[in-house]
DNA sequence: CTCATTTTTTGACAATTGTCAAATTCCAGA
DNA sequence: TCTGGAATTTGACAATTGTCAAAAAATGAG
């Protein structure tokens, strides 16, 4: 609980008041590998944030093909921000990729809270551009025409998820085939 | 400016006093097609809105590769909300496609008003998910993996890029060269 | 430690896509 | 209406990448 604090304190300093009225309406739930902490098309009803493990967000296409958005690690928020603010079905399904701790506040919480101590508003706004600018990041990645030049960019942003992530998921987040990532790295 | 009101009705009922407040703190600038509105770099200052004609957005990679990440057209928030919440560089150029006349506030104007009428920050953080639902959408977009797939999908989903949207930049957007997407619409 | 499973690599080949060059079409301004 | 530059198409070819199949390596449960 106390990463759940610490990640907000690096936005504001929190109050005694606000400390406890988190710390009371917070609940960990704790996933095995391989088990779905979110799923697509469900309509999210808590914020939830990685307090060790990592998870993977992928969607699934008409074909049934999964392609993987994203990862969330130890210290940061689980997404989905912009279906929880409004209240529409979850773009991506979230799967623990190593067994996973999760910390989560209820959206009725969450929004109480907010009311209560409207100056968090702000931090919410920067938690949110903060997310928003990582999405563009990876919008500028993908447009990286060579495969080579994709990975090569995402091994020096990122190198914690080449360390962390089985490379077929590597390779559906950076819209390639296993086969092709494997070739890659094979030459240097 | 009617369109800059509608736009905010279309979330919540503005009093007249609000109304009076933006409507006092709006101004208007307009650009010939070829015109950039907003450097790539820049530390934004002010939110603008699209009221007529057409913007495209890119940034310039290290090669000096021009990427196109998006465009806005008319009744349209002129994105980079990330940057502009944080105070960091804009991470895209916007450049007039057509003559564009756009409405803008002030950023010491914009949280003045968010201040005095907190109800709005739920607005914002709408407006705000809003972009970060269309983010995700072109995420999606951009990993599937057949260019003609993903010229299709953008076809279906957003006909009025290709009405008005020169072939290159489309392609740039998706992530192609001009003659594939070129060889792609020939067949059918 | 062993075995089954998963992950990753490798090979062969076909399909797609990029590159370079040139032709053609389109369009805005004179 | 004419004209030059921009936009788009087309062709030829090479490089990249996907697909299918199989082997090899790594991993984890018992």
């Amino acid at each position: 609980m106390q990463q759940v604090i610490d990640f907000i304190s690096g936005f504001i300093k929190m109050s005694e008041e606000e400390f406890h009225f988190i710390a009371d309406n917070l609940q960990f739930t704790s996933f095995k590998k391989g088990e779905i902490l979110l799923h697509q098309g469900q309509i999210p009803n808590k914020l939830a944030f990685v307090i060790k493990g990592a998870v993977r967000g992928y969607y699934t296409d008409e074909n049934g093909m999964e392609h993987t958005l994203g990862f969330a690690f130890e210290n940061h928020p689980l997404g989905a921000f912009d279906s929880f603010t409004q209240q529409m079905p979850i773009g991506f399904t979230g799967c623990a990729l190593e067994n996973t701790d999760t910390i989560w506040i209820s959206q009725s919480a969450f929004y109480k809270f907010l009311e209560t101590y409207p100056r968090y508003e702000k931090v919410v706004r920067t938690i949110i551009s903060q997310y928003m600018t990582l999405e563009g990041e990876k919008a500028k990645l993908l447009r990286i025409i060579s495969s080579k030049e994709r990975y090569k960019a995402l091994l020096e942003t990122h190198p914690e998820l080449i360390q962390r992530v089985p490379l077929k998921y590597i390779a559906s987040y950076l819209g390639i085939t296993l086969e092709t990532l494997s070739r890659i790295r094979a030459k240097r």
